[in-house]
Order: structure tokens, then sequence, then C-alpha cells
DNA sequence: TTCCATGTTCCGCA
DNA sequence: TTGCGGAACATGGA
């Protein structure tokens, strides 16, 4: 699975439906090398005994904040392959192994920070809006005071490629590579078009395919649901069938990533 | 066995 | 200066 925004988004809410004000009664860390930028002993203490209060997100940044007192919130990064799992405690997951971090909850309930390949991250922090800060993250692409005036602005000036801007999280935070993909393909624009090549209604059509591939995406996602046959994403692989034009899916490297695009109804500006 | 992979960060280069 | 390409990180899957 893919951690982008919408998988982020999907984590915050199962969270929030079913992970809030119940007791941390355990609290296990196995990071096993990965990155925390907090011991664990500090760590421990600021989850164990309290409750959750609340789950918030800033582009891939999951944070959950720990009991009443400001300013303690803890942090997850899913890297490449991080995810968050709510399971009753009695069950065993697939994968212990790759658990990284995980919170036994009053009523038998547990959530389960795994990690795979170790590139996710663990941290605490006094608040999300100072990380993101201090990260130089750009705005949340979702937030409510984006909108169409701050993806025009995030664009203004960019002289590379339209699929680099929307993934360059300090212009705007929440698109990776393959959601990127994804809009560009449904945008019907080519992903290595400059961005300074882009009509100021093509802009607009672009942050409107944007803003609604990512809330449907991260409402299938809640849902555990699998995205429409008629985007890419089901379909990205060399050679396959567009389900759009019934053109033929082609693998670029663009931007240093691997794209994915249908060169028969995707122009190039 | 080799290559590739959703993320981020660093470096060198144009 | 900006942005790109490539490497690195740690693993697993095809």
């Amino acid at each position: 699975m893919m951690p982008e925004l919408p998988e982020v988004e999907a984590a915050r809410r199962t969270l929030e439906r079913e992970g809030m004000n119940r007791t941390v009664e355990t609290v296990s860390v196995a990071p096993d090398g990965m990155t925390m930028d907090v011991s664990e002993s500090t760590l421990r203490s600021a989850l164990l005994g309290h409750r959750m209060t609340g789950a918030r997100r800033h582009g891939k940044h999951l944070f959950v904040r720990s009991g009443e007192e400001r300013g303690r919130w803890l942090r997850l990064h899913f890297g490449m392959t991080g995810e968050l799992v709510l399971r009753r405690s009695d069950e065993d997951g697939d994968d212990p192994e790759h658990d990284r971090l995980r919170l036994d909850l009053e009523g038998s309930r547990s959530v389960v920070f795994r990690c795979p390949r170790k590139l996710g991250e663990i941290g605490l922090v006094s608040s999300p809006e100072a990380f993101a800060e201090e990260k130089g993250l750009g705005p949340d692409v979702l937030s409510g005071d984006f909108g169409l005036r701050g993806f025009r602005n995030a664009l203004d000036g960019r002289r590379g490629t339209v699929k680099s801007a929307l993934m360059d999280q300090g212009l705007m935070a929440g698109i990776g590579n393959e959601y990127s993909d994804e809009i560009l393909f449904q945008a019907e624009i080519h992903p290595a078009t400059k961005v300074k090549a882009l009509s100021e209604d093509a802009v607009g059509d672009l942050w409107r395919v944007a803003r609604r591939v990512l809330e449907k995406a991260a409402d299938v996602r809640t849902e555990k649901d699998t995205v429409p046959g008629s985007w890419l994403l089901v379909h990205r692989e060399e050679g396959a069938e567009c389900p759009r034009c019934g053109g033929t899916i082609r693998k670029r490297k663009i931007a240093g990533r691997s794209a994915y695009l249908c060169p028969d109804h995707q122009e190039k500006g």
C-alpha cells in the first residue's frame, strides 16, 4: 500500500473513530533501527496511562494527541511501507516482527504502527504546526485554507515539471509519486509538462482534479475499498491498456521517479 | 540472482 | 538559483 495523503488520512479517520478516549495500558516499542527522534523511555512515558484525544494530519505526517496536556503529540511518518492497524488486542497480526509501535488500549483494542522497511519515522512533537513549520512543509493540499488560490500560489514561478511540483512537499504537502501520476492522468496532462507552460484554465482544472482524486481516495481507503477501475492506479503497469482511451500505458523516468502515463491522451504542453 | 519499489535527504551538476 | 538525476537508506517481492 502506498502511504500518501489518502492513506494517512484514512488512518487518521480510523483512529478518530475507534481509538480515542481509551487509556493506553501497554506501550511496546521495537524500532529495530528505524528513525525515532525520541527516546523509547520518553515515548513510553508520554503515552502510557494517557488517552488519545485527537488525530491530525499534515501532508503525509500523522499526529496523535496524547492526553489533555498541551504539547504532546505522537508523530508517525509512514515512509514507503508504513501502515496503521487497529485490531483486537487478543488478535495477532500477520507479521508482528514488523510492528514498530504497539499501543494496547482499554477495551481490548490495539493500535499498531507497522513499518517493514523501516523508512518511516516515529517522533514526539509539541505541535503539528510547529513541526510542519520547522520541517519546511508547504500547506496541506486538502486543508481548508489552501484551495485554488494556494495551489496557484504554490505553482507560481516554478520552473520544473508539473509532476515534480505536485510531489514537492515544500510547495504543498501530501502528494507522492503514485497520486501525482493519477492526478495528471485524470487531468489529461503529461507529467513532463513544464509548470510555466500550463494555462490558467489548465491550472484550475488540475486543482479540481487533484482535490477530487485525493478526497475520493481517502474515502475509499477509509472503507478499505479499492479505487475505481477507471483510475490509472489499477492499471499502473508498462504496456497495460489505458482505461480512459484504450491507449497503452507507458513507464517513463520523470523528475527522477517512475512515472506512468498514457501518451495518447495526456498532452505534453 | 537481479531489479525494482509507494518516501526523504543528500550530493553533484547543468 | 533552481531543479534534476542519482545515490543512499532497509527490506521484500517479482
